[in-house]
DNA sequence: TCTGCATGAGCAAACGTTTGCGCAAACAGG
DNA sequence: CCTGTTTGCGCAAACGTTTGCTCATGCAGA
């Protein structure tokens, strides 16, 4: 049972091998009778293609489209990742593609991995996470020609690749309006090193903001640490807010920061909302179990995934279709970590 | 460039394909200069062997494994799965296998996609997680023959697969033993409703250790939620806290109960640990986070998908070996939401 | 009746790889 | 010199599918 072929069809119907093949693919000049026939002695018998076979002869595809893991860590920090590749799979699952998650062997690089992938043909497409500013893979893949989506954009504007991301430009400077009306003047923003673009976007969002609003007594202060070292981070923390000019507001570039901020703050006496409004970005289900919880920005990674799984499904079908953007615009989730300025 | 095949090699060096195939399988007999040669220039024009072809006939594998997602929300609870895919994957990219995730698709059943799984050989071998305590994608894999390993057990003792999973048994013995030293005799258990497999062993790992203190004070409640409904599960809780005779201490099955235990506690103006203690299980992320911290016990997701990859690669290689089991001790994680007993 | 064309379906090649079988050459033993 | 064995390698089939080409049949028009 498990494997029918195309030839127990063939010799089921008494067609020829080619018959079965086009009445089931819908090619070539089949009358409705047969092609009727042919599709209920294959449902009857169980028959699913052979993906391998159909992948070989190179007229369809591998039926999977990869994700490659940056890092041998990767998630232990990004704890919506259980959902993201479940949204993933979920909108690859309605066009019956698969997605296979590529790990980085030992001693190998990620675009060596990435090299491999399109080289065997092992997917028909890509989904890029954790882009940064200038990104080699988005390039390399651009110039293969080969189907990818990136989640997150590049610095370059003009990107001729498809990609989906959340607004933080919007969401920065929203945060920093709500701040300011609530009397805040003092900001730090809590960013990290790496030139990833969202803090590319993020940061552009409130230096933006604090343009418009044109406000003399507005002072900022960027604070930078390592983005996976949690001593280093404490340690820049509590710097920050050890100073005698303290800031009043902190944006946190994302929610581990922001509640690193909310810890260290308790430990040093600092009340939040009290005496320093903190404010995140993503709404990882840790904000929500903070005490005081934590003020951020919800988004929405399930969206964004059914998103990307819909664009790279579009491009594979349609390679040269123009590129396609999606930028969520995030929510903000108003908990108790803001309030107004102290004093 | 992309996608140097095998007779490029057997065009380059004057061999034939056969030969080549051979040479860098190392299946037949080549002298040792042959494969040398045919090595380096398989090297030098970057050849990869096509997966699909391979596939194809027979010889070897799909080069993925499966992991089923068992519903379209998966891992919007379970907060570690990002570091177990992340995990698992490295594990088989060690053995140069893929790990595909595969949803399911509207109206299909788990059971539907595991089978066409196997039909299609689009995986080599399967992992399944969320195991209950009657399985039956479990008795379905056996029956087909078809290597698998769970995350977690089935109810009977003597299942003849290979499996990892955290002695839950030791752990709420331990948590007993614990919290009655401190002084507790009032306990209430928090469980789920469904039958899956974790629930029975941890359960039972309390019972037994009441049974052996045999100290006749030590009352048990046992209180019952779904698994996923919130709302449900902060009814019951109330519920449980507004008793008379309410419990000095909580085991809650997981962490997501215990960190809704602490929520709800903290709503109703009972002190934690001075008024109840909470224990847990899992330390997902969010425990750390809480406040008070939660007590619970690392399951060390990390080294559980590690595991599960070696056995599966092992179940892989040879089909016919006994059927290997992992039972990860976990490690208590002691903070600040138990104490000595009230009073 | 002959030509032209549409229809329905089969033959066979092709995709890239593995592998059973066989063959020629080299070599050893008698 | 004859026989038997080893060594090194190639031929060709096979895996399951798609698809370009071919072919027989039927039918309409001249």
């Amino acid at each position: 049972m498990p494997g029918a072929t195309i030839k127990d069809i063939a010799r089921e119907t008494g067609l020829s091998v080619s018959t079965v093949s086009r009445a089931l693919t819908g090619q070539g000049r089949i009358p409705e009778a047969t092609r009727q026939r042919v599709q209920s002695v294959a449902a009857t018998l169980g028959y699913m293609p052979n993906r391998a076979a159909q992948s070989l002869v190179g007229g369809l595809s591998s039926g999977f489209v990869g994700f490659v893991l940056t890092d041998p860590g990767y998630g232990r920090e990004d704890s919506y990742l259980g959902e993201y590749f479940s949204s993933l799979g979920q909108g690859l699952a309605e066009a019956g593609i698969d997605l296979f998650l590529a790990a980085i062997p030992q001693g190998q690089s990620e675009l060596s991995v990435i090299r491999n992938i399109v080289a065997t043909r092992r997917a028909d497409g890509l989904i890029l996470a954790r882009t940064s500013e200038v990104d080699p893979r988005v390039d390399f893949l651009a110039t293969q020609g080969f189907p990818f989506v990136t989640h997150g954009r590049i610095a370059r504007e003009d990107a001729g690749h498809d990609w989906v991301d959340t607004d933080g430009f919007a969401a920065f400077g929203q945060a920093f309006d709500m701040l300011h009306a609530l009397g805040h003047r003092r900001f730090a923003l809590l960013t990290i090193e790496e030139p990833m673009t969202f803090r590319l976007h993020r940061t552009e969002g409130l230096l933006s903001a604090i343009a418009r609003k044109g406000d003399p007594a507005v002072a900022l202060d960027v604070v930078t640490s390592p983005r996976y070292s949690h001593d280093r981070r404490r340690d820049v923390i509590r710097d920050l807010l050890a100073r005698p000019d303290r800031p009043t507001a902190i944006l946190a570039l994302f929610d581990g920061l922001a509640l690193a901020v909310l810890q260290v703050a308790e430990e040093m006496g600092i009340a939040i909302p009290r005496d320093l409004s903190v404010v995140g970005f993503d709404n990882i289900p840790s904000a929500a179990l903070a005490r005081p919880g934590l003020t951020t920005f919800d988004s929405d990674t399930c969206a964004a995934a059914v998103q990307s799984a819909r664009l790279l499904v579009a491009r594979i079908r349609n390679p040269g279709a123009p590129p396609a953007h999606v930028l969520v615009r995030p929510r903000p989730v108003l908990r108790a970590s803001h309030g107004p300025a102290p004093g």
